[in-house]
DNA sequence: AGATACTTGTTCTTCAACAAGCATCTATGT
DNA sequence: ACATAGATGCTTGTTGAAGAACAAGTATCT
């Protein structure tokens, strides 16, 4: 019965590396909006391949075990961000890096957030004792930590950030800042305004790490 | 053969009420270490009753459903810290209170910060579309950051914080960095040294919302 | 024709949920 | 005081559903 799934009636004929690398794709997406949409628990290996245009058992056959799915899902999400982080405004150094980050972070465009979400998500399940996703996202945290410390630093020696300012600790801060907010504002009800967190979270940088903070409070936002 | 768990030998004969309760705090307080170690995934109903001492059934009998013992769970927890909060220094106001704030939630001295992790777990199963304990950990939220929109409100009207500062927003980044901080401590192999962000949050509470920073920045840390 | 991608059939385990029974406590009557 | 019946708390037996994981089959590509 089956002709070969997610594909439109006049097959392109695709190479095996072709389907394979798609395949992997879709189900990384699908997997990705699932666990957005309902959590890792509520995610079937079944209902992934579906939502991708295929059948129940490849997720399966493709990743072998859930545990390993949501490996790759988390680097793939991972991946995804370092990419935007690098398209945003990659000539960005020092202290204006970091409020670019921030800008980047807070202003994504996905209004249900699936990214932040499936993320945040897999985060938590990385706390847990017989977590397989632990390791990995314990190495994302690090590189984006790594990111912002490596911009601080900058900003310390170009003189933009006082010299006292702990790089590691700051940069933790910050992304713990920008993902406890994020937690917050995807909670029920949430009446957060992203806006106003923004600026907050602006001023709040400025005044905590920049040397002459008066310089950069007037400055406008970068323009894109 | 049973004589009623959790007892010593020598029965103390309680009333139902107490027996009720005893089990009720019982079993809830097994369930936090539960799912504070393994995630509420990973938590069985019949796991819960045994660590409490009971029978594998009394978890479900109780509560009647695993969701209904998250929630359960959720108020739990939000009480224990909400009572924490309450004693540790209920003079302090204003800028002093987010300072004390501050200082208690990341100065906790369980090792395993067993609060802690369960809550994230909980929070994090809060912000997908299938989730029970949604409202109630909204509405948890809500009352913290309650509590320190507040004490900025007081701290801007007896002249502590600056005029400009926005309660709300400023709530939500305080336990947002707070959250977001543990939860990257509670990463596999994190090296991350709370006494160094407690020193940076700190600075950052000062500098971001003090009219006078320099007036609080020698300041030495209040006294317990 | 052989290799690689994908699908369908099936098994096996786990666990929530409920029901029916046992233990402990309370109330009432003597 | 004591007995006893009814209520309340707790335990054990059982069922049914869900879903991960694998195996054996079919389609697509080289």
């Amino acid at each position: 019965m089956s002709v070969d799934s997610a594909l439109p009636p006049g097959a392109p004929r695709r190479t095996q590396i072709e389907r394979r690398t798609q395949a992997e794709a879709r189900l990384l997406a699908a997997a990705r909006d699932i666990v957005a949409r309902k959590g890792w628990v509520g995610m079937t290996l079944a209902e992934v391949g579906e939502a991708a245009g295929y059948s129940r058992g490849l997720a399966a056959h493709h990743f072998g075990s859930k545990p390993q799915l949501l490996r790759a899902l988390a680097s793939h999400i991972n991946e995804n961000f370092m990419r935007e982080l690098g398209g945003s405004a990659p000539t960005q150094e020092g202290l204006d890096a970091l409020l670019g980050f921030v800008d980047t972070y807070l202003g994504r465009s996905d209004a249900l957030w699936t990214n932040t979400r499936a993320l945040l998500l897999l985060m938590a399940e990385a706390i847990t004792d017989n977590s397989e996703t632990g390791e990995d996202l314990a190495l994302y945290n690090q590189s984006v930590l790594g990111f912002l410390a490596q911009h601080l630093h900058a900003g310390i020696a170009n003189g933009d950030i006082r010299q006292e300012v702990n790089p590691t600790s700051s940069a933790t801060l910050i992304v713990g800042a920008l993902r406890g907010v994020m937690l917050q504002k995807l909670l029920k009800n949430s009446a957060i305004d992203l806006m106003a967190i923004k600026k907050e979270m602006r001023s709040m940088l400025i005044r905590s790490f920049a040397a002459e903070p008066d310089k950069w409070l007037n400055k406008p936002l970068i323009a894109k």
